[in-house]
DNA sequence: TGTACATCAGTGAACGCGCGTTCACTGATGTAC
DNA sequence: TGTACATCAGTGAACGCGCGTTCACTGATGTAC
């Protein structure tokens, strides 16, 4: 049963949409391709029909996940935005959340490919981040990306400390309203 | 054949050991029970000798690489300490390195057993950074446990983005180094 | 101290299972005439 | 515009493989007498 070429590129789209959320929910290992291809309503057999293997889905999955997130944070100032991201809304959904805190660990394992994604999220959050750094620097644009990642290794460890207590650790939780606290007051 | 008390418990240190280093490199589902206690010099057929379950090993081993961590930050100046742990040299080196970088993102999928040993972990790297932070804040015991945290998370995530970008690529080098220069400086 | 027997650390085969990937097949879509 | 045929997205069975875990077995150790 083929299917018109439109309806196949937003079949394909489905997909990747629906392994961004999985491997950011329970990791690349946590989702094999069976799962990845129901939760988008298909069969596993389809899989290589449009994709070469589950690693190039993981790095599109997150290529993916990078850009939809840089469109998000457009719409809000960067400290409201840096409130959220160091939140324990934040921290218990990470499905819907930061692909480079949910996923960094799993990507230092993966091929260059799903690296190469990565480092491309990374200056994308960068940049974002960089919206309200450049006018705290004066237009010092070296001082201003500093400041960017400092604040962004701050916040990815954050949620990544934060995500590997236990559940209902008051200890997650002070990692975040420390940092919460600290990241806000500095800007 | 059987095999005296002491050379057994001996034995069970070498898997715990051996396991500490294999996670730490290649992640909680990129070693097997197999490769463990090949790795420690058995077969894999006495895992369960020792072992209720190898999430049970990831938690011992995890807490047991704390505990030696731990050991080692004592003899050097914690401003050294921090510059070791934002360097290539480290990024480069997971499996002799920190255990909350190399395996946050896996122990946040596995079961509160794992997770308390991390969040043991935690506590005592942040007591070890303590050691830096109550002089310089006069002994105020608030403040200094800010910025424990803060100066954590910070060094967990600069290496957690370093590893998660391609090998030999530059952003890689300037997240270690800017948040090396910064922490360094705010000290 | 010496003997008989229970214990149990380590071995290696086996368990069922799910993994990533391949393949023959299907039938509607897209194309050539 | 209508017909004949090639394409190829999606299906579902099958591939070999490695996984975590279990088990019967072994023989030296540890224990009871």
């Amino acid at each position: 049963m083929k299917v018109t070429k439109a309806q196949a590129e937003a079949n394909r789209a489905r997909i990747v949409d629906a392994a961004a959320v999985l491997f950011r929910e329970r990791g690349y290992d946590g989702v094999g391709v069976v799962d990845l291809m129901a939760a988008a309503g298909f069969t596993h057999g389809g899989f290589y029909n449009h994709f070469g293997s589950k690693a190039e889905l993981m790095a599109e999955a997150a290529a993916s996940s990078f850009v939809q997130s840089s469109a998000v944070n457009a719409e809000v100032a960067v400290a409201d935005f840096v409130a959220h991201y160091a939140s324990r809304r934040h921290r218990d959904a990470p499905g819907s959340g930061c692909t480079i805190a949910a996923l960094s660990g799993d990507a230092a394992r993966q091929p260059d490919e799903v690296k190469a994604a990565f480092a491309e999220g990374i200056e994308r959050f960068l940049a974002d981040l960089a919206r309200g750094e450049d006018s705290a620097q004066g237009g010092d644009k070296r001082a201003s990306r500093a400041d960017s990642i400092e604040t962004l290794a701050q916040l990815v460890g954050a949620i990544v400390l934060s995500r590997a207590c236990p559940d209902d650790s008051a200890l997650s939780d002070e990692i975040l309203e420390v940092c919460r606290a600290r990241l806000i007051a500095s800007r």
